[in-house]
DNA sequence: TGTTGGCACTCAATACCCCGGAGTGCCAAT
DNA sequence: ATTGGCACTCCGGGGTATTGAGTGCCAACA
């Protein structure tokens, strides 16, 4: 088994070569390079194992070796570990990040600290409405027919909606439908505040035709917007110069996904679900464009709550282990922030 | 005085061809394309002119002509004319954003259907607060210290801060203060108000410490916040993948433009002055590495008041007249949409 | 059985050269 | 002022030679 191991050696030491030279390596400059105690003819015999069990593969005869998708997620499961930020780099994200005066705020510096820690594409997912609980609710009369509608949750979202009602809806009215809601929806997390507020209103408007319909209508619309729970903050897209070839193959159609945040969502999706660090490697993913890059995301949110998700995309040919430290380090300030607040 | 006419006509002949084909333009190929009525070596004493000029350029020895940023700019301003939209475009436009169902959804639609239209990137800026008025000042304990302002201002646009205040605040003086607020605030354009509710709180609270100075404070901040009064959407960078040559050059420094928010209200800055349609070409711009990129902006708003820039960034080899019409096209729907609401 | 040095072979990348063609500038003729 | 003619320039594409990193295989060895 102590072959075995070493030619788990020599794929690490591949992927760490390719990811840092961009070129196909040898079995010669591997040597040279790693201490692997082995001649170059030892090592092409496992490159030649390694390329038959799928792991490695090589561009063309008489080419060095490149990792393919399963060699990178070998290495990624098995041969490296996350790597902890250096303290300058904790430093750097805690700096960045405790000037942030709000939710927003934080949203848009982690990208930015996000983007530049691996100077890759970073994905910050603002956190979901699903878990959060409604602090207040608050109606303001604009106009004799219309009423602002202004729904605020415990994350710090303020989402408001305008409705028209009937004219003869006057002041104390206003003020007792007020109270009303509050009563019912205020501490309930959404979905419950937003099936209370349900019952409310057909209680007191079986007809669903009054004030209070539309109230409760726009209401439990802006608690399941999608638009809103599906906002997401973009950085550091000016790293995708450095692509350099493969340009037109595989920026293009990344930054068409980019501006999709619909299938942005899905690409980081499932990281959210355990709130793990999530790998996706190449054609790992859902999309046939996006076969050359690579995910990393984890999910976030204060007390371990995966309220949201936040990530990065770059090339397969990353540096994982350093990448995956950075995600992982954000994602935990970020999370130690909402905490706080 | 007919000479000079031709030669603008070559002039127009050759920003055309390079426009469409991206490759510099030569005598002969001119007068086949243009029914100019002369032969190629006449043209080719013109453009001897031209480039003395300085109005074209060649790339090298004894290879067709390139328009130089001072050729763009003459064909601008007075070779060609703002080409109106076709009916079918007219109608993409007015369909998408019709449906619109907030100012967020306006700008997104408008930054998405400006980058269709034009295959460019398209910057919408949101509409500025400056000449905005406040509706509504409303006030909402969270808990016994802490109290959420929230602003909404004519644009419908909604801002919110968090005040600390001292303990002693009933729920009767916070219905107080809410009536004075918005008794000296309501219908006032913002600089307006924010000097009103200073006057308010210097005689309210003479010693700055209380709970009216406090909330006057974030009032005043949310309505001077540059955060919220330069935010912008940006959309079409896939577009940039067709650059395909002269990438990393041009691509690089454009993406992280796009990124700096600064830097692009500064680049359109100078187009919500007018109102009128502003077309910066290449150097004419502040920024070094933006040389080969033209910006096409225009300020937007109802009731003709400009509040807010809207426009596309290209490269200097751009089809003038048909962005601009674009850019116009969108800027005045817009508007009228702004109009209405 | 696994490791090593040697060796012939392969093939992309580079350099080089050549040539065609598009384009120019200039000049003399109209 | 325009035009046709002509010599000249130079980019770009296509072919060929060369280089060198890298491979696979084999025989020798521990």
């Amino acid at each position: 088994m102590q072959q075995d191991d070493r030619r788990l050696a020599v794929l690490r030491a591949i992927v760490q070569d390719y990811v840092s030279t961009s070129e196909p390596v040898g079995s010669k400059t591997l040597v040279e390079r790693h201490r692997l105690g082995v001649s170059p003819a030892t090592v092409r015999n496992d490159m030649a194992a390694l390329e038959d069990e799928g792991y490695i593969h090589q561009p063309h005869t008489s080419a060095g070796r490149v990792p393919t998708d399963k060699g990178y997620r070998l290495f990624v499961d098995r041969l490296t570990t996350v790597k902890p930020m250096s303290s300058a780099e904790r430093r750097a994200i805690s700096s960045f990040l405790d000037g942030a005066v709000d939710l927003d705020d934080v949203v848009q510096r982690s990208v930015r600290v996000l983007s530049q820690l691996t100077h890759q594409v970073a994905v910050v997912q603002y956190p979901t409405l699903a878990r959060s609980t409604v602090r207040h609710i608050e109606l303001v009369s604009l106009t004799d027919t219309r009423l602002l509608v202004v729904l605020i949750l415990s994350t710090g979202r303020v989402e408001q909606r305008v409705v028209e009602v009937a004219d003869d809806f006057d002041d104390e009215a206003l003020a007792d439908l007020r109270t009303q809601l509050n009563q019912v929806a205020q501490g309930g997390v959404i979905a419950e505040a937003a099936r209370l507020l349900k019952e409310l209103a057909e209680e007191a408007d079986p007809a669903g035709a009054g004030a209070t319909s539309a109230v409760v209508d726009a209401l439990t619309e802006a608690m399941v917007d999608h638009r809103s729970d599906e906002r997401i903050a973009v950085g550091g897209t000016a790293n995708l110069a450095r692509y350099g070839d493969s340009f037109t193959t595989a920026v293009g159609p990344l930054l068409e996904a980019l501006e999709e945040h619909v299938v942005l969502l899905k690409l980081m999706g499932e990281a959210s679900a355990g709130g793990a660090l999530t790998v996706r490697i190449g054609a790992e993913g859902p999309y046939e464009e996006l076969s050359s890059t690579s995910v990393i995301a984890t999910g976030y949110g204060p007390r371990d709550e995966a309220l949201a998700t936040l990530g990065v995309v770059g090339p397969t040919r990353m540096d994982y282990p350093g990448t995956m430290g950075a995600v992982r380090a954000v994602a935990r300030y970020v999370s130690k922030i909402l905490d706080e607040s």
